[in-house]
DNA sequence: GTAATCCTTGACGTCGGCGTCAAGGCCAGG
DNA sequence: CCTGGCCTTGACGCCGACGTCAAGGATTAC
């Protein structure tokens, strides 16, 4: 099969697939046009990568897996190279989910706290409690 | 105080400053010589900008904070447009925190299960149990 | 013949938030 | 006078994973 019909059943684009291939990740044997052909096996090793990028792995992170199909494993992930990839990603997931919901803990509480501040000057200028917008754009210095 | 100061009191760089500048985010007077002038407020705007950057806000996000100082307010998220990036904030966060929790899950259970595939080749091969590294490297395809 | 569709390589554009280098001005200390 | 340190503007570099355009070759359908 040649490089269309590859993207379009993977769903990616030539492009893509022209990328790869300049990083080593995915070369293609050429036909009597000099036009990529790709076989069946190539349709695997591309799922695999794309898996991965939906995940958020980095190109490199892929290449172990890649390789892995490449030497004959029945899944990309049955070397230890993909497991150590595996496992460093998920140390990475987990600091990453612990500094976002520290972020999330600390805006909420700014948030909280802006909402409380405002509400309270709404007060003091008579307003009525629980309005949704007050206008205190220009005020302060002009 | 000039630039250099300014950058060292917040613990950033010139570069950095005029590079918010150049945005419209940090305008700085000039003195004779032509070189930049920043006063206190400055630090607070600066700050304000610093530690919303550290939350991972954008750029442009950092803006109705700033103007919100700007404009007399005591905090920078005393205004109605601030309190909305707060709030669009928030959402963007959890999401975040949504997705990646459920890579997270997908890549751990993905970890067990080739862990698991390759503890049983192991036991098929004859090798000891809980071995640290199979060596499945050249196996299968040569 | 010519339009449509596929393919090729090469190269520049994108996005954000700066880093880094170049070339020069101004001023203080010794 | 020279050195050093601060400042100026301008402009290119970086990172990752491609998008997009240019210019051309090949095959097929009509």
């Amino acid at each position: 099969m040649r490089i269309g019909e590859l993207a379009r059943r993977v769903g990616t684009t030539t492009r893509t697939l022209r990328y790869y291939e300049s990083r080593g990740l995915l070369p293609a044997r050429r036909d009597g046009n000099g036009h990529r052909t790709y076989g069946e096996d190539d349709v695997r090793l591309l799922e695999q990568i794309r898996t991965l990028q939906d995940f958020g792995f980095e190109l490199e992170e892929t290449r172990p897996f890649v390789e892995c199909l490449r030497s004959g494993h029945p899944a990309g992930d049955s070397c230890p190279a993909s497991v150590a990839v595996y496992r460093r990603k998920l140390g990475e997931l987990d600091a990453l989910i612990g500094e976002l919901s520290a972020v999330r803990a600390q805006v909420g509480a700014q948030l909280a706290r802006a909402e409380e501040a405002m509400a309270g000057l709404a007060a003091d200028a008579g307003a009525a409690p629980g309005g949704p917008e007050p206008r205190c754009e220009l005020r302060g210095a002009g």
